[in-house]
DNA sequence: TATAGTACTTAACAGTGTTAAGTACTTCGT
DNA sequence: ACGAAGTACTTAACACTGTTAAGTACTATA
């Protein structure tokens, strides 16, 4: 009995891991469900016994991925660094996940969510954490006197949108040829700052 | 012969009319060969007389998006308008076309390219053109000393791009419940022009 | 009137997500 | 020890998808 749950667990850990792995080599839109049975080496009807459907085995990766990106930005912002420094990290530290993870970020962000299943409630508070340690950053920063904002949860919502828009402006190929990739980038992050930082840097005065 | 060459655009009308009327109002992911063939009084494989794929008849519905948005644009902006006044009407306009036409939007600037055939290099063209008109813009700014800016297809392009995040995580309802969404929407593009105002609106200097 | 070309259709292929039904096998209660 | 129940899976099937090959009327031309 205790065999058989650990195997029966063994099949749903394969699957996943297959559908991981063939969504990062072979991209989103090659994955499908006899594929993955194939390559786990069941039937493509055996993956609903452990998944309700095919949007139910994506979420399970969506998650995954939120889970990354979360780890990345806390191994990365301190509490001790300036908010500036904080802001510039999260900034970077999001477009680099993009960038490295183009697969798993079409998923989490780039999915039409009216075409899928409802990501579950309680999956999208942790896929919001980010974008709540982003309006923490700015709540301190403007506390401290080190940044100018109206509303912080509506300015990190600016700001993670403003990185979201360049991140899939890159991966779609959508930035000129004439343009070098770093420097957009750079430009990006300098823009979210500047928008932030306005008339409180030595200008003069 | 002239009558047959007249029928026969009849039925690519036709096709093209159906598609984009069930484009906007079943959406994208609705959009097959066999019921738009339906639709249309003709069988799926017709379609391929007069388009070489799926791919080639989204392609004219996106180019029709492109000319849409940019003869929205070409009414609204004027060289007799200050370049600020410009920049802000470019992105309010931009912004109101990708949440009037949702599905016009996920076909023109949310699907993945990688999944689809090359866009032609001629529609190409016109599709930059309104990214052609923000630089302009923004060259006008700069050299009249009402912006400040490094390069101005790079920051074209940073607004651009940042625009885009923001329809996108509107669209796909990525905005927090508690955020007003005009609110939402003046935050994006008073950051736009505070990113090139910098240092010049009058801060008692 | 036969030929060539136009404008279309039917049938088919290979793929998709998903469901219903069936099959071994294992465990449990008596 | 034996039938019942439950587990873990499979096969077959349905209703779709884009796309191609082959076939069918019809029409204009030589």
């Amino acid at each position: 009995m205790a065999v058989q749950l650990i195997k029966k667990q063994d099949l749903r850990r394969s699957i996943l891991d297959t559908s991981r792995h063939m969504l990062v080599s072979e991209g989103f839109n090659h994955l499908s469900m006899r594929k993955i049975a194939r390559e786990a080496g069941c039937s493509a009807t055996s993956i609903y016994l452990y998944f309700r459907n095919k949007d139910a085995l994506l979420h399970a990766l969506i998650d995954e991925g939120f889970e990354m990106i979360f780890s990345l930005i806390k191994g990365k912002i301190s509490e001790d660094n300036r908010p500036a420094v904080n802001l510039e990290v999260l900034c970077r530290t999001f477009i680099k996940f993009g960038l490295d993870n183009p697969e798993y970020y079409e998923i989490m962000f780039l999915l039409h969510p009216k075409n899928m299943d409802r990501y579950p409630a309680e999956n999208f508070r942790r896929a919001t954490r980010p974008v709540s340690i982003l309006a923490d950053t700015l709540l301190q920063g403007e506390k401290t006197g080190y940044f100018t904002i109206q509303d912080p949860v509506v300015e990190a919502h600016v700001i993670w949108s403003s990185l979201h828009g360049a991140i899939t402006a890159i991966l779609a190929n959508r930035i000129d040829v004439r343009i070098n990739q770093q420097d957009f980038i750079d430009s990006v992050v300098q823009h979210v700052i500047r928008g932030l930082t306005r008339g409180r840097e030595k200008n003069g005065c």
